[in-house]
DNA sequence: ATTTCTTAGTGTATAAATGACACTAAGCCA
DNA sequence: TGGCTTAGTGTCATTTATACACTAAGAAAT
């Protein structure tokens, strides 16, 4: 964490990095490490990046600089999504140790402003240092037991994730500059969960006109090459915060209609 | 505002409450009223009800609070939808009389947590009391420049609002029991700020499977009497979170393709 | 050179939803 | 009885959704 002046020692924000590598959608986390190099409990536990709010500093700004403290990113897609506030979220035992060693005032009530980030995991080498502690790619359908009320709002930002990718266009976030559309509808899927059909859905991103195709193809891959396609940020710009049927196939979570 | 022991003086919660009454969505504000009853600057501005959150309350709780105390309601449609921190929020010439006739420390950097409500304005009789001011109805083409950036948060949960009873059938909680489907079309349409066209609308409704007639009409109308409906609040339940499409015809602002 | 393997890429038919549009029905009142 | 007002209804053309199976291109192995 940063230094401790000018802290507000009542509000963190916590963000919820989402990330694509290998075909699969990670979750980027803080291995906790006291100084100390004690072994004890609250040691065990992973935790989402976040940290205290400064006291000149805006919320959005906090998130920012977490951000790019961890992952040298900036201008990447972040959005504030809930705040969490349970008196008891800081108060549990197995947090304790871990405030006590990093907190100057453990025992305080934190309420957290939650935000989610998507990007591109390959563009972001991962910069540990003025967190004191490790960061890791962990694929979201492994992550283990976090710190605090961590799970719960991972949980919340996934939930979020899934029904916002089919009002906006933000799929695009996690990927490369070109990308192939195989890679996209793979990025769909490790998101929803689900697997999708190819030819609908190429035909729904296409038709949408925010993939636009590149005059580049795959080179060296043991089959037939992939058109290479670019993500079109003019038209993603022009729509403001406006929302775009971009609904896929079979979801009944979603829509019942 | 409730007595000082126990409250949390940097966070607090801000309730965006809708009502529908006389065909016109409208906003429910404090008349701010300094207790020394003289006329000063920062008297001049509404306010959306809310409050410091105590030390040992959650954010939700807190909410339904300050909900409770104004309007008598309880278990009404309340939810969180965005935090406010910017730190200068708190700090401009014209909310510093109140604040300092109210406030233990006056200049303390407050984050507030918005949530937007959904009444039956007509079923809620207002109660001025702990909030030592008085609660009016102001049409939401109407709303004033108002304390803090209370402005801001309002404009946000309007959106919310407008992009929301498309995704979920919320609209039925700003009506009666018992309502017609001219004057379901009537809200979207002071919601949405335009027309829709009457048999469309009513095919969606009516698909939806949200709105179940009753045997009952309209009595002593001078015109054809119109049928009444019923809000499929068990339909509601099963959704859970789920959105549903909704989406009426001619919004521009929201699905493009 | 031919075969094999792997992933890319394409089209159609049916069903459902959307959007535009105009007249009749019922009751009250003058 | 006629006039006023709001309720209530149906169709057609277009678009969108969904389900479904084969060919194309390149690399590697024989």
């Amino acid at each position: 964490m940063t230094g401790n002046k000018n802290q507000n020692p009542h509000v963190s924000v916590d963000c919820v990095i989402f990330g694509y590598a290998e075909q699969q959608l990670k979750l980027l986390l803080i291995r906790r490490t006291l100084q100390l190099a004690k072994q004890d409990a609250s040691d065990r536990f992973m935790a989402l990046p976040g940290d205290l709010v400064l006291e000149d500093e805006d919320l959005n700004q906090a998130a920012k600089r977490v951000l790019k403290e961890l992952t040298g990113l900036d201008n990447v897609f972040l959005e504030q999504f809930a705040a969490f506030g349970a008196p008891e979220r800081v108060k549990k035992e197995k947090d304790k140790q871990w405030l006590q060693s990093v907190r100057e005032n453990p025992e305080a009530r934190v309420i957290t402003v939650a935000y989610f980030s998507l990007i591109d995991a390959a563009a972001c080498m991962l910069l540990p240092g003025s967190f004191s502690a490790q960061a890791v790619w962990i694929p979201i359908r492994e992550v283990p037991e976090l710190a605090f009320d961590h799970n719960e709002i991972f949980e919340h930002a996934l939930d979020q994730l899934k029904r916002k990718i089919q009002l906006r266009p933000i799929g695009f976030e996690l990927l490369p500059e070109k990308f192939t559309l195989s890679e996209l509808q793979n990025l769909y899927e490790a998101i929803l969960g689900r697997e999708l059909d190819k030819r609908n859905f190429r035909r729904k991103m296409l038709r949408s006109g925010f993939v636009i195709p590149l005059e580049e193809k795959q080179q060296g891959v043991a089959n037939k090459p992939a058109q290479f396609y670019q993500f079109n940020r003019q038209k993603y710009e022009e729509l403001g915060e406006a929302y775009v049927n971009l609904r896929l196939e079979g979801d009944d979570d979603y829509f019942l209609n």
